[in-house]
DNA sequence: TTGGCAATCTGTAACGTTTCAGTATATTGA
DNA sequence: TCAATATACTGAAACGTTACAGATTGCCAA
């Protein structure tokens, strides 16, 4: 029963990395049988099973990456695709958080697979799935006929995206809902007296532009009020360019009275322009903007805000993806998260 | 010339990704003559070399990375070290920018390791050099006398920190100085007529937190200025609680005229304090403020700001740890950043 | 001619894992 | 009793790479 390994390069249990071997020594059994012990295959038997099982924790063994990447082509990576120019400040943090908190206790790593301006936003995607560096890929700024979902639809790979795409396939994705978000904005300003609104738009090309437009002119039309075109500026653009559009917008005679922004930054660049144009926010006009953190109410407490939770969409995300990668079906694994409502400065 | 390998499974150019072994029978060479004439081996002969290489370039072929690291053991992956509830936003967005500008046209990934409050901060780290599971190491929140620094060290494992340490030992470093930033404010706010001055610090424990106190407590000693006392809180205390202490602060009867604050988000909240207070920004205090993006300024155009480049930290930082892994001194591969000058609002 | 040597190239083994095709032993069915 | 079958285990091969220890060739000196 005390049978030993007689290999040439006997391990004699020194300070290196335990494997298979390792075990399968101090066991007295093979590394076949230790490999399968080690998963729970059930042609091991239950003592035996236990034993590796103790021994292994024991002595703290831990799967070589390498070789089980190598013999099963499983990496046991995510890869978050981000575009180094254009992503939110807040949205990375808490994406990354949101995506780390739920992988923690899985052997799954996170990848950060940058993309920048000059680059086909597919370039990066193509690049994981030709070499196979990621089990599951996670991308954001989703376009309504997105070239990296399909891509990655056609070569069988799981992932998700933040935002939905609009050509008929389905895949996992997280989403906020930026039409009901608009919606509530123009009905809340609309409330509150205000009649002539703007929209500081998402990045146009991407699939919430549309729904938070969308939003914005059905909510408009359902109450009676009218938009007053702000139509090339975007959350895209810099802060000084939104600033500087804003106050020529409200300068003008038939300038909004109430403004609805898709994010913080962005708004902060439009409070400067409304004060730059000397008028006062709360009383001249009123924004709604969406935000990530507890900041705008510090930065103007006449601020209407409704949040908007990435680290929840980043953990939604990394579930979407493991669901995937475990075999559960694409359209089950899709979320959408409704906004909260309108919050003024709550003391 | 023409040899064939006669391999049972003879490469018949498949739609498989290319191996050495694909190059080896494309090319008519062995596989080692391949792989050596790739990384430009002198043993190989020119023509062979560049034609090898020629063939590897036209059919894409890129190193399986679980054959390289399963016999070499190197990874290919930098690791970045985050602490999921402590790091500033801006901090994390902009610190992975710049790593990945940096490793960008190199074959290195960049995973990002989490951990948490409950968690030891070796922990992460003591994980990662067990299971080899990077080449290089990037932490943050640097600690005079740090477990992690000391860790790497005696392992021999590659690293930088974002931060200096002060135990004796020479390892690569970025860093901002923090003892000229406090320095700096006190005096500008000295130099505006300032006299009692209140410093809203870094997180006690940290390296940063040591320059901070030192730098302010220095200048203020030197212009014959006074501190308020504002010692329990810090830029890690909740936004909530900066502002309710600033608030009380500001009620005192001996209240600071002049507040330094070593980050933007805290002086959100201290502002907001102040304005709790009933005074006014500008008029009865001042405050210079470290902020990494450029968003202060239109939160209040009094407010003075001194700019922290946490993008170039990123850079920084790659670029130690790729150095010092690529054999270069780590005593060689420490910077310092030096501050700007205190900025006002630029109209 | 012969031996030596430099210049090129090659096969084998190994990294740690999983899968395949077994083997040995005990158990069952007839 | 014998064969079939289930149970519990095993060695060898393979994933793609690099290091090691040769092998082959041509050239030159003696």
């Amino acid at each position: 029963m005390d049978r030993r390994t007689k290999d040439k390069d006997d391990d004699t249990s020194a300070k290196e990395r335990p494997t298979l071997k390792t075990l399968a020594f101090m066991t007295g059994l093979g590394v076949t049988t230790v490999s399968r012990a080690l998963k729970d295959a059930p042609e091991i038997g239950a003592e035996t099973r236990r034993r590796v099982q103790l021994v292994a924790k024991q002595i703290g063994y831990r799967p070589n990456r390498a070789g089980v990447r190598l013999r099963t082509g499983k990496t046991n990576v995510i890869s978050l695709v981000l575009n180094t120019e254009h992503e939110l400040m807040s949205f990375v943090s808490d994406i990354i958080y949101g995506v780390t908190e739920v992988i923690a206790d899985t052997p799954y790593h996170l990848i950060v697979t940058p993309y920048s301006r000059s680059q086909d936003p597919l370039d990066p995607v193509r690049y994981l799935v030709e070499t196979g560096s990621a089990d599951g890929v996670i991308i954001s700024r989703t376009q309504p006929n997105d070239p990296r979902a399909r891509y990655m639809l056609e070569r069988g790979i799981p992932f998700a995206t933040h935002g939905r795409t609009d050509m008929g396939l389905v895949h996992p994705y997280h989403d906020f809902d930026n039409y009901a978000f608009a919606g509530e904005a123009v009905r809340h300003l609309a409330g509150m007296g205000r009649r002539r609104l703007a929209l500081v738009t998402p990045p146009v090309g991407l699939t919430y532009y549309g729904h938070t437009v969308n939003g914005f002119a059905d909510a408009l039309s359902e109450i009676g009020a009218s938009e007053v075109p702000f139509n090339t500026i975007s959350i895209d653009h810099t802060i000084e360019q939104i600033r500087m559009r804003t106050a020529q917008l409200m300068r003008r005679q038939n300038r909004p009275d109430g403004i609805v922004s898709s994010a913080a930054a962005a708004t902060l660049a439009v409070v400067a322009g409304i004060e730059d144009a000397g008028l006062k926010l709360g009383r001249d006009v009123d924004v709604v903007s969406k935000q990530s953190s507890e900041l705008l109410h510090l930065f103007r407490r006449e601020l209407l805000v409704v949040n908007e939770n990435f680290r929840l969409a980043g953990s939604e995300l990394a579930r979407a993806v493991l669901g995937w990668i475990g075999g559960a079906a694409p359209g089950s694994l899709q979320s959408l998260s409704t906004p909260g409502e309108v919050l003024p400065y709550r003391g």
